[in-house]
DNA sequence: ATAAAACTGTGATTCAAATCATGATTTCTA
DNA sequence: TAGAAATCATGATTTGAATCACAGTTTTAT
């Protein structure tokens, strides 16, 4: 079996995830060699919460969700995932279950390093673990933030907020600004899950923004974003 | 200047820390010699949003709340820190600002590790690294928990959890169990900023629960949880 | 290609919590 | 300890989003 990740072209995938960045080229090849792929149809879930991770999971191609469903009945999603995000790495340093799931949105390739093999590898690479501690840290950030948007921001600020993070999750800064479309990585139930309403709300408050031309829906899927500045500000 | 934490009575409150908790005796007496104390009133701000922290904050005596000002005038609470509690650990490791404010809802005594002193004492003591990232796990946890709180339950739901929340950092469980009361560490106002609702509408449920013979409040700080299985369903 | 299934838009109605208003308590503080 | 300031309770009203209902559209699978 070849070392290099067929999926990603001829590019080898950990070179795309952060916490190997450091490493220099023969490094990240002997990491290489210990990657596991898998594929995932659309809607198939990576993983059940409360169950055994096998380890690092990194989003190779596609992008997935993860989330909660509340005894209620209704549907918390948590992060999305894009090409280059990574999940399990709890696992890999504390003894604790992770309570969420996660699922496919679309068809999803992913890579896969075991837990022993991560382990040794930090053994290995000491500066590894820093990269971690870093992305932990910003997805504490990125949970607070979400926080403060559905605890106390209107439902517009937070339509608003949820399309200029998938906007820059999608696009670089120069294709925001030249009004590049994007794919919405999840329908309008999905949105409505995320940002704690009902698919109705996300329907009227997109065509609300639409009608006053700050975006442009091109079918249901793809947006523009027309005016940046009127997403962020209010 | 004694070497032991005058605030904390005889006991080295480095030790009421749980990442410092693998230490042996000799080794916790070293990380105490490094410790500042500081005394902040009600009120105070000990830390504000996009400031540099000094290190590592230690709470000891007193209880303090993490918050963010939306640009719309409202407060979100984010944490609620108790004796034993700690944050700005994540300066010690990322080079990136704090967004939110720390202040004192009662008088509180802190403990504090200088940057550089901290980074010190973790090429002393690598372990030190393995438990913080397992706080910082627990934190992400809390987050998580959090946004499913105010993302997808009923506003019934949140009161419930939220009083559990401060019974279990008040309480060990078998007072919780003796119905034993408590000190809320935030007024109406406060409690209404973290679950993300208005003041009145905690005061009306509270009274409600109060009515059904869930809780008993004792004035309006101190409170008994009667009945702690209606506040676990629903 | 076509039928089924999933997703979306939109009007009508309901409803729960926000807002507004005010008086009663409690807690500071001078 | 008296007065001021902060906090809390509670009724009346408004409001914005949820819910309900259903038709139109898109996607999926055979």
């Amino acid at each position: 079996m070849s070392e290099t990740c067929i999926n990603c072209g001829h590019s080898l995938c950990a070179r795309r995830v952060p916490i190997f960045s450091k490493l220099d080229g023969k490094e990240i090849e002997s990491v290489v060699t210990l990657i596991r792929r898998k594929h995932f149809d659309k809607g198939e879930n990576l993983f059940f919460e409360g169950g055994e991770l096998q380890g690092l999971i990194i989003i190779n191609r596609g992008r997935a969700k993860a989330y909660i469903n509340t005894p209620e009945g209704k549907e918390q999603i948590l992060h999305i995932f894009f090409p280059g995000d990574f999940f399990g790495e709890k696992s890999l340093f504390v003894d604790k279950k992770t309570e969420y799931n996660v699922k496919a949105v679309e068809p999803v390739d992913i890579c896969m390093i075991s837990k022993k093999d991560f382990q040794e590898l930090i053994k290995k690479y000491p500066g590894i673990t820093s990269k971690i501690l870093q992305e932990l840290v910003n997805r504490i950030d990125r949970l607070e933030s979400m926080i403060e948007n559905i605890g106390a921001k209107s439902v517009d600020s937070r339509i608003n907020a949820v399309l200029l993070e998938f906007a820059q999750k999608s696009l670089d800064e120069n294709q925001i600004d030249s009004a590049a479309q994007f794919e919405l990585p999840l329908n309008r139930e999905g949105i409505a899950n995320y940002i704690g309403v009902t698919r109705e709300t996300v329907s009227r408050k997109l065509n609300l923004l639409q009608e006053e031309g700050v975006i442009q829906m091109i079918g249901n899927k793809k947006i523009k974003i027309l005016d940046k500045n009127r997403l962020k500000s209010e």
